[in-house]
DNA sequence: ATTATAATTTGCCATATGGCAAAAGTCAAT
DNA sequence: ATTGACTTTTGCCATATGGCAAATTATAAT
């Protein structure tokens, strides 16, 4: 298992909880049992294809961009030739990431911009 | 199971024998064992996302294209949903937020979110 | 036909998925 | 504290997936 498969529970569940749903009420939107997406949420189940594209609607996402999220389409364009490309290129923003602060007005995302760099130089300054 | 899925099998099976490969080597080229790709091409098995991934290349097909035959994708799905976005659509990602979070490496811009989520519910508890 | 070789299918099994119902937490209002 | 209404987690089980190795079935080549 890598990282964004280990992560798919938490940014489902991050999602659920901003919509705002419950468990129980996902998965009457989405006919999936409540139980099962507990377990998907802390990563003790893996949701199948068909799963994911059940709960896309209901959160929110497009079934692209759950599945490029859960690993089953490679990011963008089809055709990488290795697998073994372990790793991730860091120079990309996460299509969840760039999805979610989409949605908040230019002010906002700047303002995050600018708590993150404080957040940053507040860091440097501390492991000195 | 119904028609298109019995018809999966069928469309493998033709692309396989039409590029041509046998099951064996179509097996060493993907990675995925000749049994099991003999039982899917004849419908005694459906393959997960993760099977259908792997074959797509050494067939000639690309991963929207192999998902969408399998039923996984609905036909014609690039990014955008046709249906009700209206709340998302409206914004876009400043490209000055973007480049800069770009930088960052894939948990960070996470963590960046999380943040946020977690900054916008202690506002809204405030307001409310 | 007979053997050799490659290709496909089958038997068996280990593991993963996902649902249902019961148990365990949460939380507000007495 | 106790009740009651939700929400989440757990136990258990039925089913599906997928690999390995053995068996079967083509396909040639003497």
């Amino acid at each position: 298992m890598n990282d964004s498969v280990s992560d798919l529970g938490k940014i489902l569940k991050q999602q659920r909880i901003n919509t705002p749903l419950t468990l129980q009420e996902l998965a009457a939107e989405s006919g999936v049992s409540s139980s099962h997406l507990g377990r998907i949420e802390r990563g003790e189940r893996f949701p199948s294809a068909r799963i994911l594209r059940k709960i896309a609607k209901p959160l929110g996402f497009s079934e692209d961009e759950l599945f490029t999220l859960a690993g089953f389409l490679s990011p963008q364009t089809s055709g990488v030739a290795e697998e073994g490309v372990s790793r991730y290129n860091s120079r990309q923003l996460d299509p969840y990431v760039a999805r979610m602060l989409a949605e908040e007005p230019p002010e906002i995302q700047r303002a995050v911009i600018g708590i993150l760099s404080l957040l940053k130089s507040i860091a440097r300054g501390i492991s000195k």
